[in-house]
DNA sequence: GGCAATAAAGTTGTGCACAACTTAAAGGCG
DNA sequence: CGCCTTTAAGTTGTGCACAACTTTATTGCC
């Protein structure tokens, strides 16, 4: 990896001195590993992360699942169109507030949470790095986003 | 942040355990940053990593671009059509081969670059990060994303 | 109750990513 | 030379992200 000194002494800033187009760069690799395992069942990433979210709780709202994913009901509607439409969630307005949609886990849903649960181990193991080092490196990553999500 | 134990002790992976969430997290927030900053020029992250390449140096192929950014040319094909027709850069088969396109700046997508000159340093500012420690992460990002290329 | 303000989800339109495919130009080899 | 393989770029189709907007329901607040 190219490691010059400082951003600051060059007239442009150099491509492999940023630390975003590293967390571009890493965040698509490690989709596109996720992509192979999730493929067979039917998943894309955004999709396994609903599932994620799901299969620690549910029912949930769409706005849940957007605050815990940070994404919008733009993004959402149509995912879980077609999640509903894979069969592994069901889609239902709330009772106590015909604005709200309850998205819940169908058993087919269910069922995918067991084919799931070496994915991650899989993934990292692919990365050579300790558990250790990969927990660190998840919580400055966690924290960088959380400073950076605040304004500029 | 939530910080528990390991992941195979739960029978799904949870959503906070993953440094896979966590990148795509992280990668959308900066992204989100730069975009207020990269909106008043006219490009958008993807538009502005391509520029990037050029600014260090040009002309280059279509290839060498998705070589740099890990990018095909059913990304970048239509991405520099919208660069050429915002007048950033020209595209020219090349001479020598003409299976080959050469992308070059003109002379407004080179006056964008002292426009950005300031931009890593804004949106790094923001992530309350020191140089070094931010530096550090960078490094760890991208041999993180160089190990989980390479196959599962 | 009446009504403005707010909130939840959905729709529309643009621009990536990426898979799968097409087109056309080089290269290699008998 | 003819022909097969490889390579470069582009096209098509799907699924995110996200901005901007719409629709409908709820919540103040008088």
């Amino acid at each position: 990896m190219a490691s010059r000194s400082s951003t600051s002494e060059h007239s442009a800033p150099l491509l492999d001195e940023q630390i975003c187009f590293a967390l571009y760069n890493a965040s698509r690799a490690m989709t596109a590993r996720y992509r192979e395992l999730l493929e067979p069942l039917g998943l894309t990433y955004p999709q396994y992360l609903v599932m994620l979210v799901l299969w620690e709780s549910e029912p949930v709202t769409v706005s849940h699942l957007g605050a815990r994913l940070q994404l919008d009901s733009g993004t959402l509607s149509p995912l879980l169109r077609r999640l509903e439409a894979a069969g592994f969630v069901e889609r239902n307005r709330s009772a106590d507030d015909e604005r709200s949609v309850l998205v819940s886990l169908t058993p087919a849903g269910d069922e995918l949470r067991a084919q799931t649960t070496r994915f991650p181990e899989l993934v990292c193991g692919a990365s050579g790095l300790s558990i250790d080092a990969i927990e660190m490196l998840r919580d400055q990553v966690f924290a960088f986003a959380g400073n950076i999500r605040t304004s500029i």
